[in-house]
DNA sequence: AGCACGCCGACT
DNA sequence: GTCGGCGTGCTC
């Protein structure tokens, strides 16, 4: 027997299936799917079984055995297999990350470099003795100053070089004791009379007869030691034994479980629509306003699902993954539901995993990553907020989890809802061509009015004198709240508005040495940081180039805002929610909730906000400039703008209390803005598609960005030059071929970036032209220290 | 990607 | 003389 194994190395020549001998103890044993240990070249790798076979092109003399079976278990299912062959297809990455990103990284491998004592410890040098104490080996890492030294042992061959494989993180275990049930037992125990430990755990157990206790709690609760427990465990008052145990497993029972709501009409209607092709691949496209209760109809449609004994995978983007959220899933469904999201742990992560490979749960609520989940029967995929560019994935693979979700739904016959108050372009142009079948909910489930939405033209402010953040019918709005105690909201977009150093002498701002692109200042820690490669260094006093002392902080971050909110508004009590106040894992939830308890008059924040914000007292929604995502160079620039609108307004006046929008804005009139005032999609959706179709972009054109990295600006530029003549020589000639030209951020981290974009209709030798391209890169380029990533379908070319 | 093999300059 | 620089080639 002989397996294909995909080695854990992303290298081009390294991309294929490498054959291995099955030794004969683990031929009943292995099963595609599973990780083994390989020899690879002088190394040992993990790898992944992809297949099982009998015969091989490869000389069968030369095959070497498979080292170790790491799972017994497979990891991966043949579904997840087949796709990792199609993902690399579609997404030109290597097989081996399409297969890493589909199991948690708990499971990944963790390489560690060991020196490994091959000989009596007297016989080493006396000075390396000491390195290894009662261990048979050292780690690399520890010896790093008697390197000399090893090296001469090393070729004697009294220490060999090794490399250690583990997983990153194993199962949790713990130490359970179980007490037997039967009192006769314990009292049939005979125990001398002076020892007194042991009687005193003896008492316990008998009040405890027949349970099962955690070792630790019981040294505590009985106020013992371990060795005692073990002299009772051997006189056979108990059984003792390690077990897995799940991370956290946040007591289910205590959440109250909730019915489901009554569906409006148009939810019904929505709802039936789906519930007839519970088992048919259609993809639906759930169009509905914020507010409209889309939620509910994916509950109610879960529900049948489980009803039918089918599991349901439901995406959220990460930052709405809130606990409100999350809670109301539980709610509904109680201990069927699993929650895979970025504030797990690893071994949290890896828990959660585990209880829907073993079909403990039938229901996943996660982020991008979730779409993976290794259910066999699945049912049903959502995705909600469909639009949100956090479900394409920024390095390899760049897949995008509704392109997945969709090959799922074919491989299992099961439908998929995208949902959106403002859907992507793309999903609204295929539901247009019937690709998808279009569902509208045009109401508010409560019923309650849009909010108002006021455009304030802040050219006209600036004209008239006011230089500050706030317009004056903003300023006044806020006052206004804040006299009748109800909360507001303030939003700042992120973008193009981090604060950095201006010296008003020379004029300097302060640059990353490393990329081209202005150092953000960090009030919290008082330093200068560039987000793009990490460079950081104090904040100056003088001028770096002129040592002037007439520096100041320029720009408008969220801290910035609160300064001036506080001169503004002294009075009131600013909750800031921004990356500095949420670095603390549980930080967003404490802010939101704190807010949510009325314990703030204004919540300050950027695009993090923007999402899942529920409470009724908020009756204001400010954003301070619209403008910010709607002049990035990039074709989804005004859809953003849209979306990021229409998303903030809806936090408004969502329970009884009417809200207001007040909107900032130096290019009022811009269509992003003036549509989003009433949510109007359909106006906004053909404005957008005219622009598109102009211009060239999806969904009239598939677009794949090619980007080159190299230390030399020169070389960089032309590796891109010689990109756009291959593909210009290869590509049809309708197929347009922009570029080359810098990246929006030139240089990151000392590599300077160019890249070409190809925009095409129909392209059916792409695929194959990008193999070419990799192997001129493979074989000449890469040699020369350039990177190249190529991106399909990019959400943004900036 | 790693790692070994292999062929040329500055040190004990 | 040797240590070590990184070019080249291979990995079932």
């Amino acid at each position: 027997m002989i397996a294909e194994v995909i080695v854990d190395v992303a290298a081009h020549p390294i991309d294929r299936p490498f054959d291995y001998a099955i030794p004969a103890h683990l031929q009943v044993l292995v099963e595609p799917g599973m990780r083994v240990k390989v020899p690879f070249g002088n190394r040992k790798v993990l790898g992944f079984i992809t297949a099982i076979k009998d015969t091989t092109a490869f000389d069968p003399a030369r095959l070497k055995p498979i080292h170790e079976l790491m799972d017994v278990v497979p990891v991966l299912n043949e579904e997840l297999l087949d796709m990792a062959k199609w993902m690399k297809k579609q997404t030109v990455c290597f097989e081996i990350d399409a297969l890493q990103v589909m199991i948690p990284s708990a499971l990944r491998a963790k390489y560690e470099k060991r020196f490994v004592l091959n000989a009596p410890i007297e016989e080493i040098a006396a000075p390396l003795q000491a390195y290894f104490g009662k261990r048979p080996f050292v780690r690399a890492q520890e010896a790093v100053e008697v390197y000399g030294l090893l090296k001469k042992e090393l070729e004697k061959g009294t220490i060999v070089a090794d490399t250690d494989i583990s997983q990153q993180t194993a199962v949790k275990k713990v130490r359970m004791i179980h007490i037997t049930d039967s009192l006769e037992t314990l009292e049939s125990i005979e125990i001398r009379p002076n020892a007194k430990q042991q009687l005193k755990l003896m008492d316990y157990m008998k009040e405890n007869l027949g349970k099962s206790i955690e070792s630790s709690q019981m040294q505590k609760d009985a106020g013992t030691t371990l060795p005692t427990i073990y002299s009772l465990v051997e006189k056979g008052a108990a059984i003792i034994n390690n077990e897995e145990l799940y991370r956290d497993p946040k007591l289910q029972s205590e959440i109250e479980r909730k019915p489901s709501l009554q569906l409006t009409d148009a939810q019904q209607i929505a709802f039936d629509a789906i519930d007839g092709s519970l088992s048919t691949s259609k993809t639906f496209l759930l169009h509905g306003i914020t507010g409209s209760g889309k939620t509910e109809i994916y509950l109610q449609t879960i529900d049948q699902v489980l009803k039918e004994g089918k599991e349901a995978i439901m995406l959220v983007p990460e930052i709405s993954l809130t606990p409100q959220m999350t809670l109301r899933f539980k709610e509904r469904f109680g201990d069927m539901v699993a929650v895979l999201h970025s504030g797990l742990s690893a071994g949290e992560k890896y828990d959660e995993w585990r209880k829907i490979q073993r079909g403990e749960v039938k229901v996943v609520v996660g982020a991008r990553s979730a779409i993976f989940a290794p259910f066999r029967n699945l049912g049903l995929i959502i995705l909600d907020e469909e639009h949100e560019s956090s479900y394409k994935q920024d390095d390899s693979p760049r897949y995008h989890a509704r392109d997945v979700a969709i090959w799922r739904s074919e491989y299992h016959q099961c439908p998929v809802i995208l949902g959106s108050a403002t859907p992507s372009l793309e999903s609204y142009a295929r539901a247009q061509k019937g690709v998808y079948e279009l569902l509208v909910l045009e109401q508010r489930a409560k019923n309650q009015p849009l909010p108002e939405v006021e455009i304030v033209d802040m050219r006209e402010e600036l004209r008239s004198g006011n230089r500050s953040m706030f317009s004056v019918p903003l300023a006044e709005a806020i006052r206004e709240r804040l006299e009748r105690k109800e909360q507001i909201v303030l939003f700042l977009n992120k973008r193009g508005y981090s604060s950095f150093v201006l010296c008003r002498d020379c004029g300097t701002v302060m640059q990353c040495p490393n990329c081209d692109i202005s150092l953000t200042y960090h009030r919290s820690t008082e330093m200068m940081k560039c987000h793009y490669c990490g460079y950081d260094e104090p904040v100056p006093h003088t001028c770096p180039e002129c040592e002037s002392e007439h520096i100041r902080f320029f720009g408008t971050g969220t801290q910035k805002v609160e300064e001036e909110l506080a001169r503004l508004v002294p009075e009131a009590r600013v909750l800031r929610m921004d990356v500095d106040t949420t670095r603390n894992k549980g930080a967003h939830e404490k802010i939101l909730s704190a807010f949510g308890e009325g314990k703030a008059d204004i919540l300050l924040g950027t695009q993090m906000i923007a999402k899942g914000l529920d409470f009724p007292n908020i009756t204001l929604v400010g954003v301070l400039s619209a403008d910010t995502t709607l002049h990035l160079p990039d074709f989804r620039a005004a859809e953003k703008t849209y979306q990021l609108l229409t998303q903030v307004s809806g936090r408004a006046g969502r329970d009884v209390l009417p809200g207001t929008v007040i909107v900032q804005s130096y290019t009022p009139e811009h269509y992003a803005i003036t549509l989003a005032k009433d949510q109007l999609y359909e106006p906004f959706y053909d404005r957008e598609m005219a622009m598109r179709r102009a211009s060239g972009y999806p969904p009239y054109y598939f677009v794949v960005n090619i980007q080159f990295t190299h230390e030399d600006l020169m070389t960089a530029a032309s590796y891109a030059e010689q990109t756009v003549s291959y593909l210009k020589g290869q590509l049809s000639a309708n197929t347009l071929i922009i570029g080359p030209s810098a990246s929006l951020i030139a240089r990151v981290n000392n590599r300077y970036r160019y890249q070409c974009l190809i925009k095409y209709k129909k392209e059916p030798k792409l695929a194959e032209v990008m193999q070419q391209l990799i192997k001129i890169y493979r074989s000449e380029w890469i040699k020369k220290g350039a990177t190249l990533a190529i991106d399909m379908n990019p959400t943004s070319v900036m």
